[in-house]
DNA sequence: CTGAAACCTGAACCACCTTTCAAGTTTATT
DNA sequence: AATAAACTTGAAAGGTGGTTCAGGTTTCAG
């Protein structure tokens, strides 16, 4: 039953105070993602989400702590739409392949998620790093899977991995996220 | 000997306005990559400067414009690293591999100016763009040439150029800016 | 040497924003 | 229905730090 929670436990008790919680995470990735950490402001998010501005107080401790949690949020979203897409019964390329798309199409159609998991470089950097170390880890074992079937050369560990992944962020800032008219996206 | 200026001129006339200048730009850069660009301070450039608050503004317009004058010079930097590794006579597939090596050499040697590029995402995305989109032309032009003369496949463009560079982009981050005890970066 | 332009100084101004809080309203419970 | 707990409100406290400016000092051409 119970949480964790470092000290002054936040967590809503009613019906109306979850819907309020949510109102406000959700105020906040657009405010954040709108203006950037430092421009977005508490009164924005509470604008947004249509609540006077003390509110906001009763559910986050601070900026940097909705901030926190919008990342952690998004963090396991990204991990959750990687996990769908992916099928044990796959060729081990074929799962690469997929991956990558399916990365794609999450970043298109979550661009604010992108910017704001970004900004935590500055912002949060310890969530930044998890973020990225768990998702290579993922990318990892995939690569070493393929080398004991035989599908992909034996040997390949972290820095493939992290190559692999740089790759696929890359090609995602600069044709979902910077999109632009003529870029090779809709065909194979 | 008219320089490019939007409006007012502040460059400085004087050899004491000169070398006035450059400590503000070379504190900037310390202040900049130490704290990041809204946790530093206008007041904490002109400490390490050491002149005072007001000489700021009579180089730079505002705290955006010096990060911008940061960014331009050390984007230059980061290309000038790049020309001068690389030989005319070296093979497609090695001009890549020093390419890669100068790359993660220059990082280890101004990891600085990573954080303050990488920030410019946010307080300054044009110079940010053009910065990638510089090298990543860089890298498609070599990739095509290699296909000319017959030592890569033929084809290869920019969506190839973008996922090399996020490959080198992220081994820095993981190998260089991250580096911990047992990562493989002495040994070739 | 002299005057004007360039440069330097730092206190004060000012705009903005996070955070607090006392008082009021709604919801859940008995 | 009554009471406590949860929730909401928005004005104001409290801080911060970018930017301005009037007055002083240094540089340099003539």
């Amino acid at each position: 039953m119970s949480q964790v929670q470092i000290s002054n436990d936040k967590t809503p008790r009613t019906e109306r105070g979850r819907r309020t919680l949510r109102k406000l995470l959700d105020a906040a990735a657009t405010e954040f993602a709108d203006k950037g950490f430092h421009e977005a402001s508490i009164s924005g998010i509470t604008r947004r989400a249509g609540v006077a501005l003390g509110t906001f107080y009763t559910y986050y401790d601070s900026k940097d702590a909705v901030f926190r949690a919008l990342v952690s949020d998004m963090s396991a979203g990204v991990g959750r739409a990687a996990r769908e897409a992916l099928d044990p019964g796959m060729g081990a390329l074929e799962v690469e392949r997929v991956a990558l798309r399916a990365f794609l199409a999450f970043a298109a159609e979550h661009k604010e998620i992108y910017r704001i998991i970004d900004e935590a470089e500055f912002v949060d950097p310890e969530s930044y790093r998890t973020h990225y170390e768990t998702i290579g880890a993922r990318i990892e074992e995939r690569l070493q899977r393929g080398g004991e079937s035989g599908e992909f050369i034996r040997g390949l560990g972290a820095p493939e991995a992290w190559a692999l992944m740089g790759m696929n962020v890359f090609l995602g800032l600069r044709y979902v996220i910077w999109a632009r008219e003529g870029d090779p996206d809709s065909d194979e």
